[in-house]
DNA sequence: CGGTCGCGTTAATGCGCATTACCTAATGCG
DNA sequence: CGCATTAGGTAATGCGCATTAACGCGACCG
């Protein structure tokens, strides 16, 4: 029966009993209690046999599940994640710092609607973060690697080092990222529906009875830019109004571009709303409002203000501007969405998310000429 | 050499490659692209060459190094830690769903001090998500096993079923509690110093001039609540004022027995000063507040009010009371701390953290008679 | 010049569980 | 009654890593 005694080496390997087994009971010794083997057990309190057409007595079932009681049997995740080669784990990477309280306010939602949906798919969740030197890994080159730990990952953030992420893209290691990349190459995505929702933006007011909107944005070229760009001026052509050039005003520099003058003069010319980009440090919409307070003008008694995103932090007080809002954790619960499909080799896809139009208190009627 | 091919048998156990796992590079591969055994992959990699002076050659650590880094490796969490290893991961188990914006406003503070302190102690996080049927266990029994996987593992909340997590005590699995347990039976814990706080908060308020304090609080009997009454009374002392039972008011139900006469009432009595305990829903605040404003009472010209802990919220708007807040993030910061030294093999102690004091704007002298 | 170290490396082994090939007995079927 | 099934269970194997006995090979000693 056994015949492999041939070598009569002793036997390394032992390890030193870690700490959190101690006297924790295994299989084997349910096994032994029930009078069944070791894959008995396993079966039984997998709930495997009944899964695969696989039947075990109801009278060992028993046996098994009083030895396993009474032994206060709980099984190790360790060796069940390792024998079935998969760990249910999720990675969270974000590229920024985490103390920025710019972040944390971005970050923190998001978060919620991740767990959320993690929880629901049966993941947990790996944070890994790109600041410090977290993990095994240094924060330099290789530091993306880290992440293969888990089944597969998020990134959040716009400066994710391209062509590390490239690297685990091209070795089929699900991700996803979160916010539309610049470029997409085979890079599953989730993001913002800015252009709709910047579109709504503009024809609400155009219902509100405006017909001459302007665009004040900074001068970049970030997709989260142009799209608002984009909607902007496909609600103005929905609503049959002008979409010309200089519904745009962009500037490098708009705090001292935007001044009272100028919006005095486009008032002069029959402009009656603005609407500002949103930016993370919200420079666009402090500019409109500083220019409009100013010039002395009522809001929105005399012009009707929007924002295409949410106020910046320190701005929360203020009566809320018209607009949207990017509804954090419905991106993140998508996010995972997208990641489990990729985990369970789904090919990679870019989502859109709705966002939530804000009334808000900055927009009415235009005021009689 | 190879000799026990004698049972000609075919090879079960051989489990069909499933998702998650795809081009995982394993220490094996390493180990062929490097040109040596496995063995030695471990033993380089783990930096275990060393320390247990088992020394291998610069060039061998070099070739090893170089096949780890250009494939990308990470070792497995599961088999690092069957094999009795460390992963370098510590959880995060949350016991109150995340959805509630009350819990939100403690949870995440609390988590950006976990988070930077992990990354500075070199571990990575795990969220197991307590709400939910998340990971592998059920929200049932057994849940709380899920955590085995990581080295350690905070436990957050209230509601922490105490005979699991007594289990993973007993077996040794490190194990640290956020807020002071009820029984503390060889558990680690950390927790805000209610007592300092709230003493501090009553010795500044004897600074002022109050000569006589009331303290408002629930009829529980919560080690949140009966710490800040210690603190109370300990304040009162050391400033030399009366500590007597009639220096606390305590009621089940305090928005009905709260009146505007009864703070009266006290005022006739000499009190100057009123002292509310903070709870998860500010009740013993918000009664106060309204019955000082109910009474017409001017605050702080009048009364004095301070409140042990921050306010909801919801009255984030109002003016700050004086009182102290919390320092998650330094809680949090802590709480790692105390696991990390739990992992390295140290034994379980609890540890308080102080709280800030926050002058506010709703305590001044006292007025004169 | 044979024997011994010392050093570097490898082969073998096990952690605890899941999986599956195979085995035995009881039963069905023509 | 002989053979094919089915039911019920077991033995063997491997997941990926850490550990350690043993091995090979020069250097060094006597």
């Amino acid at each position: 029966m056994v015949a492999k005694e041939a070598t009569g080496r002793a036997k390394p390997g032992r390890a030193p009993a870690p700490p959190g087994r101690r006297g924790r009971p295994r299989q084997a010794e349910v096994a032994r209690l029930a009078g069944v083997s070791q894959a008995t057990v396993s079966l039984v309190l997998s709930g495997r046999d009944l899964a695969t057409g696989r039947p075990i007595s109801a009278e060992t079932r028993g046996k098994v599940l009083d030895a396993a009681r009474s032994l206060g049997y709980v099984p190790d995740p360790a060796a069940s994640r390792l024998a079935a080669a998969r760990n249910n784990l999720l990675g969270v990477f974000s590229f920024t710092a985490t103390f920025p309280t710019d972040v944390r306010h971005s970050y923190y939602p998001f978060l919620v609607g991740v767990e959320q949906e993690a929880a629901a798919q049966g993941y947990d969740l790996v944070l890994f973060t790109g600041s410090s030197s977290g993990g095994a890994g240094a924060s330099g080159a290789g530091a993306l690697n880290r992440v293969r730990l888990a089944d597969g990952c998020l990134f959040l953030g716009r400066h994710a080092p391209a062509d590390e992420l490239r690297r685990l893209v091209a070795d089929d290691f699900p991700v996803v990222h979160v916010g539309r990349p610049d470029d997409a190459e085979g890079l599953a995505w989730v993001g913002a529906d800015y252009v709709s929702a910047s579109r709504e933006v503009v024809t609400t007011l155009a219902g509100l009875g405006h017909r001459r909107v302007v665009l004040v944005r900074e001068d970049d070229e970030a997709p989260a830019s142009t799209d608002r760009e984009r909607g902007f001026l496909d609600g103005l052509s929905a609503s049959g109004l002008p979409a010309g050039p200089d519904a745009v005003f962009r500037s490098g520099d708009l705090r001292r571009d935007l001044t009272a003058d100028r919006v005095s003069a486009w008032l002069a010319e029959g402009v009656t709303a603005f609407v500002a980009e949103e930016t993370d440090t919200g420079t666009a919409w402090r500019a409109l409002r500083a220019a409009v307070d100013a010039a002395g003008l009522d809001c929105p008694g005399r012009v009707s203000l929007a924002l295409l995103g949410s106020p910046p932090a320190d701005l929360a007080d203020e009566p809320a501007p018209m607009g949207f809002d990017i509804p954090r954790p419905t991106l993140g619960a998508e996010a995972v969405r997208l990641l489990a499909a990729r985990v369970a080799g789904e090919p990679a896809r870019g989502t859109l998310v709705a966002c939530a139009f804000r009334p808000g208190t900055t927009a009415a009627p235009p005021a009689g000429p």
